[in-house]
DNA sequence: TAGATTGTTAATCGATTAACAATC
DNA sequence: TAGATTGTTAATCGATTAACAATC
């Protein structure tokens, strides 16, 4: 992955020496360790806001459950698909989302609606006392200082992804090869 | 966004200056020119590698194809879902990936099948000579020099959430005060 | 001229890397 | 003891921030 052994130990080092000097890592515990510090025994449930084709994709993800997230329900505002069940998860009205936080907890809102509603429903979510947001809405979106949001910014990557083939595609270029 | 005005003049003057010491920035012009050098301007062909949840919905996905990053296929294992469209773009077998390209022009690579798959896939499209990726599979993937890979690890988004919202409670927590 | 705003250099901060002591 | 490996401090590097000169 291109790390230093020297980085690993002092990032190790920051949550205090889990090996033993000229003997090595118990490997086993060290996961352990890491996997503690993570929060990685710990399940957390997530509501998905924006039934699209990203949220129901991310519903349809099997991988995260395993991992300690897991989707218990799914909000939208379009009638022709509220009641229909994503992998065992039903999709519900909008509005319903207050009557279902008080009855279930909540950790984490997902965040698929478009740029436009983002705002909305992120306020929305933390006034119900929802604490994590992941946001996919290419929205830079401010919360309480309480509250945790994480970004998935697909179309940044994307313009990452051209800018550096633009950019590589000069350095190969001869006729442009003084820029760097 | 939490960026100072310090910030944005160095990122500027990286690229030379755009504004008028004392008058300010031609804002028009000044959009002109970071859209330039983001190759904002260019049209990237992809195709998307794994036509499952995620390959789907980023197919479907309309906001891509306005920055200038169209699908021009999709491809997949499946003969269940292989001759569908999606979109209006066909899906098509991987097998038939090779001769696509020699027909197509194809910039990027969207990779959105599962791990034990994403190495071979990559290889692949690096062998056909394809030199961007974006890679969707929770593997680090290595590529050569001349090849441009960008990331999205919606687990370890998931994991860095998950630890940020455990801090964070922590520090709310009195009886947990001491460690920050 | 006075105020405002950008260009450019210098200072600061934080993260990565290197070095070596402390072990097994 | 010799070789190997981790813990911890110091040096280096790069990015952010501050400062101020150069304008309009």
């Amino acid at each position: 992955m291109g790390i230093t052994s020297s980085q690993v130990r002092q990032d190790f080092f920051t949550f205090g020496g889990f090996g033993l000097q000229g003997y090595g890592y118990d490997v086993e515990l060290l996961c352990r360790e890491i996997g503690n510090i993570l929060g990685l025994g710990i399940m957390y449930q997530m509501v998905i806001i924006g039934a699209g084709n990203l949220g129901q994709a991310l519903a349809k993800h099997t991988s995260f459950e395993k991992r300690g997230f897991r989707v218990i329900g799914i909000f939208d505002v379009s009638d022709r698909i509220i009641g229909e069940k994503i992998s065992g998860v039903e999709i519900m009205h909008i509005d319903s989302l207050a009557e279902f936080t008080t009855q279930n907890h909540v950790d984490i809102a997902v965040v698929t609606v478009p740029y436009a509603y983002a705002r909305e429903v992120v306020d929305k979510a933390v006034g119900l006392g929802i604490k994590g947001i992941w946001n996919f809405a290419s929205a830079e979106l401010k919360v309480p200082d309480d509250v945790v949001i994480e970004n998935i910014h697909l179309s940044d990557s994307l313009i990452v992804l051209g800018y550096n083939l633009k950019k590589k595609g000069r350095e190969t270029d001869p006729s442009a090869a003084k820029d760097k």
